[in-house]
DNA sequence: TATACTGTTAAGATACTGTTAACAGATTAA
DNA sequence: TTAATCTGTTAACAGTATCTTAACAGTATA
């Protein structure tokens, strides 16, 4: 939250966190920047008009920062500048707020900004689903049209990586990387081995063979 | 877009068009649910007043189906009307947009509502397009025309090397070091039957050669 | 017109993958 | 502990798509 007038940090900052959210408050763009990079937020509320760095320049410093790429920048505005809108979007910003602020419509905007977020975030959890596949890597079994099936050790681990990035082409040196680890050497057919017993306990068809290059998982035919 | 008003279906898609956008029209929330399966938006935006379905109940139709999550759904509210921005946040809307609406100002916020999913679908800097080409080295494929076609390799390094500078004369020197590695030694013919297997199965006049120097792609005609 | 280069074809060589079965180590059960 | 089972790896060979070559035909350029 980034705005010179401590009495608005103040308000906004008490409801946000009545909310459940953490707030971090900086009083000028170039505070905001250098907070930004130290916490790494998910949203950042900056208003338009501050001393030192005003919440454009500061805006376009922090859109440079890949870290802060997935960063939702929010600016505080009023309600007539409809110029500064424009501009805002022009140079990275994600929504407005109108003042004066409604506490209680500020809270579900952010919670309304914030959901996509948690959205991928949750993703990140140990399950994949690849098709008619369901794959759990905490308990190292797949599920496929309800049926459970149980796999080794080390055929999980490649069906994994290849269905992390369905589409994708393995190369076999990146799988022997990935699920061998590069140290241990292996003969040359064994990735073949198992992508054969992949074949056999799951589908056939899934697993592409693309020669001279490596293996992926294709989904729908196409 | 979602509105049971032609006419501002009318300005709005013709200003959104002019911007660059594919715009899809329906009159009521019903129409829109069924749309969106089917084509599958990147960005509604949906009045909330309507006859048939009203935006809110669509809305949280459409935050049921999987294959929409990433869409972002923003509201059209008359200013006054806090009270159903609230409720909109709550349904899974992102945004939402102030009527009456000024064009210029939508056409931005509607830019940089899209901008984050540009981001992760450009992310893909492995894909190069030329022409109507898309060659997805990642997935070491081609699409032509919607159609999917699979190189073998030596093709399709060749294919990838020549577009990655479309008009770009590439000697023959060049492509043996490029696609070959220039430790390896081979026949004189060999690069013009890649060549020839490129033109047979992705188009003849693509493919242009410059005798005694080498071979380009070549987009319309130039 | 001669020449140097490229196009085309099909056959042969090669490199890569598929398959099977056997074996050694682990792991589990008795 | 021993037996039984499961995993992971390898070797040998089979199979095949891919790559290369050779021979000759065709064509643009000097």
């Amino acid at each position: 939250m980034v705005d010179d007038e401590p009495d608005i940090l103040e308000i906004v900052g008490y409801n946000l966190e009545q909310a459940g959210y953490h707030v971090t408050k900086a009083e000028n763009g170039k505070e905001a920047v250098k907070l930004a990079i130290k916490v790494k937020p998910h949203l950042i509320i900056m208003d338009v008009m501050m001393p030192e760095m005003d919440g454009m320049e500061a805006c376009e410093k922090i859109r440079e920062i890949p870290e802060l790429k997935d960063t939702i920048i929010t600016f505080l505005t009023a309600r007539s500048e409809d110029y500064s809108q424009v501009a805002g979007f022009e140079v990275g910003a994600d929504d407005y707020i109108a003042k004066p602020i409604k506490p209680k419509l500020l809270v579900s905007k952010v919670k309304g900004l914030l959901r996509r977020l948690k959205d991928t975030e949750l993703e990140n959890s140990e399950t994949l689903t690849v098709g008619n596949l369901l794959i759990n890597r905490e308990e190292y079994k797949i599920i496929k049209d309800g049926v459970t099936i149980v796999l080794p050790r080390k055929e999980f681990e490649l069906l994994y990586l290849l269905a992390s990035k369905p589409g994708k082409v393995f190369t076999r040196a990146e799988i022997l990387d990935k699920v061998w680890g590069n140290e241990v050497i292996v003969g040359g057919r064994t990735i073949d081995v198992h992508i054969r017993k992949l074949r056999e306990k799951i589908d056939e068809d899934v697993f592409k063979t693309i020669k001279g290059v490596g293996y992926k998982i294709e989904l729908n035919g196409d």
